[in-house]
DNA sequence: CGCATCGACTTGCAAAGTGCAAGTGGTAGC
DNA sequence: GCTACCACTTGCACTTTGCAAGTCGATGCG
């Protein structure tokens, strides 16, 4: 139990809080796994090329479940495996990922699709529709929870 | 010198490549002082609320540089002090700073003042030309390098 | 000038975090 | 029952961080 959610935080500057969450080099990397590459287990998420070391991913998807970002449940159909899914907070992340490619894309020699980064472009809003459709519609038996979220989109 | 920019990275990945370079828990915070509270020296840095060390603070600063995020030259009027300022590449990190402002917000309790999250939400593309413009005009000298940036936004 | 100050960094450590290799402990399959 | 799998732990050398103090080239001022 490396760290725990910080009692107390540095600021309440949203970027800060955002960064003490999200702010190293491999808590992304596996949101980019399960926002766009469909990864769910542990195996997956270890082998997807960056070659992170098992202890600081254990160590990271315990802090990402601690910050609501992904949840885990046992696979009922095999219960040596462990199923991983973004939260709807963790979905909520899109927008800032696609920002992250469009300006690496922009700005670095990257192996990114030129496909896809005009689509996220150009289309930016129907592309962020298909991939919470995408995480909607693996959502197997999702549990009903929509606790928080204060302002939907309105006022 | 601790580490300088990885002669081969780790994958093509843009979210990989934009990890390398500000996966961090500090570089970010650097380009929102620089972004939104128009700060602009060391000390100012080193003040600015969360509590950087000095000597992560240095060696941020040099990797921004050495990215090409930041720019550094000696003030005029005082030769001990150092200005840094964001280029072109830094400027458009906005968006990604203004999504994870939207998302923090939304899922965290942050002390962002209600009237500029009501901006960046509602009137994201006037919030984004007004942090430009800002840019622009603390150009000072500004020195005609507008090298890169392969597509502008056309195509 | 002479000297205290300032501003931007270094330097020296102890402490914390990382990468790597080798376990551990429950399933599963046969 | 035995081996294999999967999700982690553990040990350990190595690196990075955080903190305090020091360096070094400008100013400012008497």
């Amino acid at each position: 139990m490396p760290r725990r959610a910080p009692r107390s935080r540095r600021s309440d500057c949203p970027i800060s809080i955002t960064l003490e969450l999200l702010g190293d080099e491999w808590s992304l990397l596996v949101v980019r796994d399960l926002m766009f590459k469909g990864l769910r287990t542990f195996q997956e998420f270890a082998n997807s090329g960056e070659g992170i070391a098992s202890n600081v991913l254990a160590e990271r998807l315990a802090r990402l479940e601690a910050g609501g970002i992904v949840s885990r449940e046992r696979d009922a159909e095999d219960r040596r495996r462990v199923l991983y899914r973004l939260t709807e907070k963790g979905i909520d992340l899109a927008p800032v990922m696609v920002e992250i490619v469009l300006w690496a894309a922009r700005h670095e020699r990257t192996g990114a699709p030129e496909a896809t980064v005009a689509a996220m472009r150009h289309h930016r809003e129907g592309f962020l529709a298909e991939i919470r459709q995408r995480w909607e519609a693996t959502a197997g038996a999702q549990s009903p929870d929509s606790p928080l979220r204060p302002s939907p989109e309105s006022s």
